[in-house]
DNA sequence: ATACAAATGATAATTTTTTTCATTTAGAGG
DNA sequence: CCTCTAAATGAAAAAAATTATCATTTGTAT
């Protein structure tokens, strides 16, 4: 169940935000959209209900909903750009959000939620993304 | 255990791409860093090995090591920029690939995980990301 | 109805990523 | 060790994505 248009606007005044028709026309767009849209995507869809918008205001208001966590930000199948080295074998990554350290970690098992997920939804599931984002021991002993 | 810079150049090579400076360079500097790089940050580590360098050239370089697997590609607390509605309570998100459609699921603990992560490396743990990647039920079977 | 802070959009500036193309070079085969 | 060739490089420019500036407009509290 995601949250309802009606919740996005009601949040926003309650968070001291002016509902504007532009906010309005974004969030309906998103709230009507079973996938996940780029700012450009999101802006061409609310042309269409709003033909005057400016792309700012798209991502203004994005960055707003974002920040009520109203809307989710999607990273799998995308593809942001910030590496690094991989380690043998099958294994998630432990991020330092102070310092970007990485530390490998493996031996955690998702093919059982997999499999109930591809069960309950159907879907061929062929990729995962897990990663835990903390502050290292250094960082919380420099903080 | 990371792999080594050994493990990446033999790997370029027996991939059948040429071990030129330039993707040594590349190769050290990423293999050398603990933490995550963007090109951008990559490309002012390599140049102080590697002065003449272009940036064209570490983004072809990332490319090939991230086709073949050699490096990793992180997201937690980097900002992708796509976005779905999001559903009430914590949860994490099934992505098609074909269509981009997304189903929240909700129920999976990650506590346990987390502590167990936490005791062993020392880290403090604030968020995680946990996303499926496959192809929903529409699109299987419009293949 | 009014006033004011907040929001908008045009514009431009930045930043990031991709394309193009002439030149150079790694490495295979002699 | 040469030679040759496809692959790789880097300069430059183009394209795409994001952010900043600022005059004008507009929700909304009063």
């Amino acid at each position: 169940m995601r949250l309802s248009e009606k919740k996005l606007t009601t949040s926003l005044k309650s968070n001291g935000y002016k509902l504007t028709p532009q906010r309005r026309a974004v969030i309906a767009a998103i709230a009507a959209s079973p996938d996940h849209l780029t700012p450009a995507a999101l802006y061409q869809k609310v042309r269409q209900e709003y033909p005057t918008i400016g792309l700012v205001t798209v991502y203004r208001t994005l960055e707003i909903l974002a920040k009520l966590e109203l809307i989710c930000e999607l990273h799998a199948g995308g593809s942001c750009r910030s590496y690094t080295i991989a380690a043998p074998g099958h294994h998630h990554h432990l991020i330092c959000a102070e310092c970007g350290g990485v530390v490998d970690f493996s031996g955690y098992n998702l093919a059982e939620l997999e499999e109930r997920l591809s069960r309950e939804t159907g879907f061929e599931i062929d990729g995962h993304l897990l990663e835990f984002i903390g502050r290292c021991q250094n960082c919380q002993q420099n903080a």
